[in-house]
DNA sequence: CTCGTCCCCTGGGAGC
DNA sequence: TGCTCCCAGGGGACGA
């Protein structure tokens, strides 16, 4: 499910419910995931949580105490491709099939659940967590002010993998998943075949506002979607009726007259979603 | 370095 | 109902 918006709406949402929550218990049903989940995480109960916070498609847990060595630590977090994280107000009675972590706090309690177990769970020494393995390589935040048309020209540069392949690498730039970058070449009326290192100046400036605006849309919406999580069942969904392309196959391109449809298309085992008319 | 290809795992939906 | 096949929001390992 999660790309950058989806893990920032989780993050958002954490926060407001368990910011400063005392952690009870940290129960673990299932340790090999994608990595195995250290063993030592649950000797993060009796710890606080400080913060949440988000770096790429990870989701940083930031505990203060604990029965770990180090006085802060940080729960590392990636939800793959089919985690979700729910709130409940107390401990369920009973579990889903795939929820693999259960933490319980004084505030509410937390599950990360994940059926295909693509997603990770790891945790670190806050002070030397920009050296975990996961995040030391992590590109630039595309919600940033250093994210400029003038960076992503540069780090396209020469590059020959087309601009959707060079997109979706985390090093280059972070967060960016198959679905926003198919909104955002869309928006940007680039080809998601063009080669990298082909984009002018002006399309280069125009590719990151449309991502840092497609990002920043989805975000309000996760927000939205937010307020009333306390109903139903208390996970985060993705939004789909905002996409323009993604999942269109076949449908009218909502931005041009062309006779033609939204393509689907295979680049490295992934679809892609386009107007072949609108991206050039 | 950079690029492609394969693979991890489970579930849902389409088609027969 | 029950197969079988295809598809899925990600990214790490590996070889050229």
């Amino acid at each position: 499910m999660p790309e950058l918006p989806e893990i920032e709406t989780i993050k958002n949402g954490l926060s407001q419910k368990l910011n400063g929550a005392l952690i009870k218990s940290i129960k673990v049903r299932r340790y090999d995931m994608r990595f195995p989940i250290p063993q030592n995480i649950i000797k993060l109960a009796g710890g606080k949580i400080v913060s949440f916070d988000r770096r790429a498609k990870y989701l940083l847990i930031n505990v203060s105490g604990g029965q770990l060595s180090s006085k802060e630590n940080t729960i590392i977090s990636h939800l793959g491709m089919s985690g979700r994280i729910t709130i409940f107000d107390t401990v369920p009675d009973e579990f889903e099939k795939h929820d693999h972590v259960i933490v319980e706090t004084d505030k509410g309690t937390f599950v990360y659940n994940d059926a295909r177990r693509f997603g990770m769970m790891d945790v670190a020494a806050s002070d030397m967590l920009t050296q975990h393995k996961s995040l030391k390589n992590i590109g630039i935040e595309p919600l940033s002010d250093g994210f400029t048309g003038a960076y992503l020209l540069d780090v396209l540069g020469g590059r020959k993998s087309n601009i959707k392949q060079a997109l979706l690498n985390q090093k280059l730039v972070a967060g960016i998943g198959n679905i926003y970058v198919c909104e955002a070449l869309f928006r940007a009326k680039v080809s998601p075949l063009r080669a990298a290192g082909s984009l002018s100046g002006s399309e280069a400036s125009l590719l990151v506002e449309s991502l840092k605006n497609v990002l920043n849309e989805a975000i309000e919406s996760g927000g939205s979607t937010l307020r009333d999580y306390k109903k139903s069942d208390g996970s985060f969904g993705y939004f789909q009726h905002k996409f323009a392309v993604y999942g269109k196959e076949g449908e009218k391109c909502p931005n041009c007259n062309c006779k033609s449809s939204i393509k689907r298309i295979n680049q490295s085992g992934r679809s892609t979603f386009y107007c072949k008319n609108k991206q050039v």
